[in-house]
DNA sequence: GTAGGGTTAG
């Protein structure tokens, strides 16, 4: 069953788990922890609630941690708080990593000031911990308070690792906090931290969204490890400084030099046609998601594809693009008619 | 166990 997990062949470890004549505390937490791990987080929580119907077994660390990564990522509130109360309740060992994931579970779910109650009160704050809380604070748009822990966490003597600092460029992309974001870059660069793509991207993204396009270049051809987050940041900082232009352009790179692009890219892309009105490649752009890449557009793709339609005037063409989603259901529709109308509307003001 | 990229209209 291990081996399957481990290859995330989850289908046939389920099975085997299920062909099991009995099941201890590992078998399950094996089944938990390796859908959490493989981004089922559904499936995790459902095996868990299962464990605590079915068995008298007691969930372990593991399985616990594994089973809160879940309520995280799904910001399942319910779920996490019910783990709260056992974890309270049966005195259970409040390990480091429990307590982090806690903290973690509450922030994500929005739930910060509890989040923060229990950060308090744990006796040993790792690095993870307040990494935990400063996202959540990031997460939440209380930036001050991200700052505010850094410098408390720094007075701790803890050293900021490249998810504290992410975390708290990605705070400076949010709120335009220039001179914060240079003050972390150069901290990166004074304290030799390695600029892996995530640290990359962040950096790209914060410089293009504070307005210096210029050092989001920079900083993107100096980072030698780049992936499809680091193009699409730089592709979409270059639109909302109005250089849609050399947007496209970095995107037609993007295809030549073999870098896959995902439906993140397309919407940034897309967007890209928008600013300056290639009603052509916009339209090219669309088709090659299905034709070329295999991505199936989502709504929000539709939605740019529209309003590049409306505001050339192709008001039919644009009408006919709905009529081609006919089987999304009537609500994800409502944005796209807005966009038409609201363009159908520009024109008749403008008396065409 | 903790980090990065997301359109549009009003």
């Amino acid at each position: 069953m291990g081996m399957y997990a481990a290859l995330g062949k989850m289908e046939i470890t389920h099975k085997l788990f299920d062909e099991m004549p009995e099941r201890d505390v590992v078998s399950w937490n094996g089944l938990i922890s390796s859908y959490a791990g493989h981004g089922s987080f559904d499936d995790a929580i459902t095996v868990f609630k299962r464990m605590s119907k079915e068995s008298n077994l007691k969930p372990d660390e593991s399985t616990i941690v594994s089973t809160l990564s879940a309520c995280s990522a799904l910001k399942n509130l319910e779920v996490g708080e019910g783990i709260h109360r056992y974890v309270v309740v049966t005195e259970f060992e409040m390990s480091v990593k429990i307590g982090n994931a806690l903290v973690d579970m509450f922030c994500k779910c929005g739930r910060i000031d509890e989040g923060r109650e229990l950060f308090e009160r744990s006796p040993v704050k790792d690095v993870v911990l307040w990494t935990a809380m400063m996202n959540g604070y990031v997460q939440f748009n209380r930036f001050d308070e991200a700052l505010e822990l850094f410098r408390c966490m720094q007075t701790d003597g803890i050293r900021p690792d490249n998810f504290v600092l992410v975390s708290l460029l990605k705070g400076c992309a949010q709120t335009g906090a220039l001179e914060q974001g240079k003050w972390i870059h150069g901290y990166i660069d004074e304290n030799r931290v390695t600029v892996d793509r995530v640290v990359g991207t962040a950096l790209v993204d914060m410089y293009a969204k504070c307005g210096c396009i210029e050092s989001a270049l920079e900083v993107f051809y100096e980072t030698k490890e780049r992936d499809t987050a680091s193009w699409t940041s730089l592709i979409y900082g270059l639109t909302m400084n109005g250089m849609s232009g050399r947007a496209m352009d970095l995107y037609y790179e993007m295809e030549s030099v073999g870098v896959r692009l995902d439906d993140i890219t397309f919407v940034a892309v897309l967007t890209a046609c928008n600013h300056c009105g290639f009603v052509e490649e916009g339209r090219r752009v669309f088709y090659s998601m299905t034709k070329v890449h295999k991505i199936q557009p989502k709504a929000e793709h539709y939605s740019c594809l529209i309003d590049l339609l409306s505001r050339a005037g192709l008001l039919e063409e644009a009408e006919e693009v709905i009529d081609e989603m006919r089987n999304e259901s009537d609500e994800s529709l409502v944005p796209l008619y807005c966009s038409l109308l609201s363009a159908a509307h520009t024109f008749v003001r403008m008396g065409i």
